[in-house]
DNA sequence: CGAAAACTTGACCCAACTCAACGAACGTGG
DNA sequence: CCACGTTCGTTGAGTTGGGTCAAGTTTTCG
């Protein structure tokens, strides 16, 4: 796969994903002007009231959180981001970032020309429609995780999590058998679940004694992922990963 | 002013204030082929799981909400939504609801075409800025709303609510006085702010006689906005409606 | 004018928070 | 390779914000 030349196969192929592109729009992406940059551990990398950004940020490897912070110094974040995925599309539309991003393990980002994409975006009808719908579904991640730290209990909050974040990986590749990689500390699954470290840590032993999944040592190994799921409520519609049915032309 | 010729006018205007519109674009707008329909309060616009729309709808008047159902009947409402909005431009390229959308008023929609919509939006770039922006200005509420419910305690999140509302009332030219309509039952404001109605009617009536704010009769007055404001750690960046700098072109 | 919906208030309860202490894992530098 | 500080995880005891249940009262509207 020539995808593989560049930094940029990974986001190409996740775009790819979401809306069909052919080979001139593929290569469009892969030639997109772009630095690597590498942060690490809790570097931030987009940071809140930053202004005039000029670039829009990717992940090649590693994973991203995106937070903000309350004046008693509590943080709620409000997204996870594995690699390939983009970390900062609103600031290609919008000019003053109102949340921040940091780096949860060590990361390497491309940092996307803003005008260059701005450039493809509008005048390739693909790639419009898959960034696009990129930013609808992350939309929709939202909206899923209001109704689960506004609905939902300790259990049923950390299971959607668990399941979300499965899926997720699963849909990229990176949980190869039943286990899969978690690198949030309990305290950042707190702050993912408006919930404390302490009631995390506590939660967990429940879930674990209750044969429902593990959390250990950065890795999840789900035991019982229906049990699990319906803990959570978790349908993975609102993901928007199956492409079963063909696009609407 | 042309546009109190179409329904569309509101909407149009709204999408302006995003980004710049030259009057061709306005007149595409103001074109595009739609559909009035009447909604009582409570019923239902887009329904879950509805697959394959055709038609994108816009609030002529009237109010909605954004909601999303929990098995145990209790229900998370994660938007709200003023005469001139758009309600789901997630299903320009998105092909199934991931949740409902539901009258707060009686309310009259114009359903849009979806196809006329998406061929304007992909070739008209300043239309596709606005709505695009659109969308991610919604998706930014999102996010503020994600940390209403996660970290803060049932005055905050009552008071930054009613901060919201009124920077937008505002903005739509709709709380000419201090005063503004907000048409939502004590039990709707709790499926908002994750709460119950029960603890919404004593939160209210803490906020009251603390001289900050007064909800009654589907009234709102604000005594103290400051206080409120700062009660509810409300910083109005995250509704980007400030026009005040040009944006980038 | 009457019924239904919305609001109000009290009593009680529990899920989650706080505070605190301790153990385990993990770098990092000598 | 080990010593040691630092971060992360674990557990207990006590507190509390918000939920639940239940009984009114007021408003709304047909």
């Amino acid at each position: 796969m020539s995808d593989a030349r560049s930094d940029l196969g990974g986001f190409a192929r996740k775009l790819a994903l979401v809306h069909p592109l052919d080979a001139e729009d593929r290569a469009a992406i892969l030639a997109l002007p772009h630095v690597r940059r590498m942060f690490e551990p809790a570097a931030y990398i987009i940071r809140e009231g930053e202004r005039l950004r000029r670039t829009c940020s990717v992940i090649l490897s590693g994973y991203a959180f995106r937070q903000k912070l309350m004046i008693d110094g509590s943080r709620q974040i409000v997204s996870l981001h594995l690699p390939g995925e983009p970390l900062d599309l609103q600031h290609l539309f919008l000019d003053c970032a109102d949340h921040n991003v940091q780096a949860l393990t060590p990361l390497v980002a491309a940092e996307i020309d803003r005008d260059a994409l701005r450039m493809i975006v509008l005048s390739r009808p693909a790639v419009a429609r898959a960034v696009w719908a990129a930013t609808l579904i992350e939309a929709s991640i939202f909206r899923e995780w209001i109704a689960n730290v506004g609905r939902r209990d300790a259990r049923g909050r950390i299971a959607h999590l668990m399941c979300e974040f499965k899926v997720r990986m699963d849909a990229a590749g990176l949980a190869p058998d039943g286990r899969y990689e978690l690198p949030m500390t309990q305290e950042q699954i707190g702050d993912a679940t408006g919930l404390t470290s302490v009631h995390v840590n506590r939660t967990l032993r429940r879930l674990r004694e209750a044969g429902l999944v593990t959390v250990a040592n950065r890795e999840v190994r789900i035991h019982d992922l229906p049990a699990l799921a319906a803990l959570g409520e978790f349908d993975p519609d609102y993901l928007f990963l199956d492409n079963g049915d063909p696009p609407t032309p």
